[in-house]
DNA sequence: GTAGTAAAGTGTATTTTGCAACTAACTTAA
DNA sequence: TTAAGTTAGTTGCAAAATACACTTTACTAC
């Protein structure tokens, strides 16, 4: 039969959540303020226990704790990376199985309704956080820059239809890059065809008015060659 | 104080590790045959328990793990991705950070000396292995295909000193592709000093000699715009 | 020497990208 | 109702990057 696994070989388990969205024109990380011990008061990213009864892996746990935690639903969630170490949690040896989650502000706020304990603060002034947060937040932030450059990802922080200027901005602001060129953008984007027009215009301020697209679903990572 | 963690707020947690290097052209990964429950006797991935008092983290299991149970020093890994859930393994509810190793072949054989339980077989030979490794075998060879598109990773493959003809055929077998332009190769890698000669040549069988290259450790990553 | 072989370099056609100007569609207000 | 302002979307071309074929270099074996 199986051996039983002595107590000393199980650790702690937790998933914590990177939730990115855009607040005026800057990528804002989701915290939460912890109820309990340890760091009770303190600003920290969304996170919880594996529960085991009910989660079926830390996917499912990250996504529940999102959902209790902000009343989000249908966000986009990936996993990033895992921390460890005897260290970064007081209560002893632990694993954080971290999240990056995206969502586009409007949905966020929907959510979070009035009070709400999570704060929407600006990536780069978001310090001080407990336990390790500030070095997942940085992977996370890391992850949305680089693979953001050859895929779909930042599209994430847009509603299901945007606009094709909207896009491009979202690019910018998540990939934190100077300009990108506006023909060149349409060009990649809808030569790979990653994206496909919806019926619908929309006006923002004075101006032509632009047409809708979303995201085709299939394809969500360029191609490279060497 | 701090909270007392429950017993069932604690997960078996595991690193997994999968040692990729190249055998007669082709990517083979070492499996461990398993000595104890469950799934004894079988050809596994190389993994171990965290042990809390000695691992400064799972990066320190898994080095350890793969050290110990091939006698491999010197190796390049990385952290893959982390696989959990009530199923895959049927002590109960468990965690596994996986991890990609890459290793030239002639170090691998010196460091496994005559005997060894570890096996090298091709990736596309590797079936019915236990848990879910076939699962987390896949994510790491597809991790190689496509960060080695735009990174250093393939080059873990060769020894410290290589020639580009060698690294060229290094990468298309690590990418799975048909055949790379051997002058743009040339071009991309020199130009973006991600490799510097070092003095001397090598003649491996008949030809003009090949002048020796080693990877810059600043860089391993190319440049990507949108 | 001559043939064979692999490394390394060169020239050029083709493709991709970057830039800037231009046209289109709409709003506002004199 | 017309002119000015604003944003969307397109086009043409220069510049850069890439792919492909071919040439030269350096070595071995006969």
């Amino acid at each position: 039969m199986h051996q039983v696994v002595p107590p000393d070989h199980k650790q702690i388990v937790t998933a914590d959540v990177v939730l990115l969205t855009v607040v005026d024109g800057q990528l804002a990380v989701g915290l939460i303020r912890r109820e309990s011990e340890p760091f009770a008061g303190r600003s920290a990213l969304i996170g919880g226990y594996v529960h085991a009864d009910k989660d079926q892996d830390t996917d499912a746990t990250a996504t529940r704790v999102l959902r209790q935690k902000t009343g989000l639903e249908g966000f986009f969630i990936e996993q990033l990376s895992t921390f460890s170490g005897p260290k970064r949690d007081p209560r002893g040896w632990s694993v954080s199985v971290a999240y990056l989650a995206l969502t586009p502000l409007d949905r966020l706020t929907k959510a979070l309704g009035d009070g709400g304990n999570v704060a929407l603060t600006p990536v780069d002034e978001a310090r001080d956080l407990p336990f390790d947060h500030a070095q997942i937040l940085a992977a996370a932030v890391g992850r949305l820059r680089s693979k953001g450059a050859y895929s779909t990802l930042p599209a994430r922080l847009l509603p299901e239809t945007f606009t094709l200027s909207e896009l491009q901005a979202t690019y910018q602001i998540a990939l934190g890059a100077a300009r990108i060129d506006k023909s060149s953008f349409r060009r990649k984007l809808t030569e790979l065809a990653l994206i496909e027009a919806v019926e619908g215009l929309r006006a923002e301020t004075g101006g032509r008015q632009a047409q809708l697209y979303r995201l085709r679903q299939a394809i969500s990572v360029f191609e490279r060659r060497l």
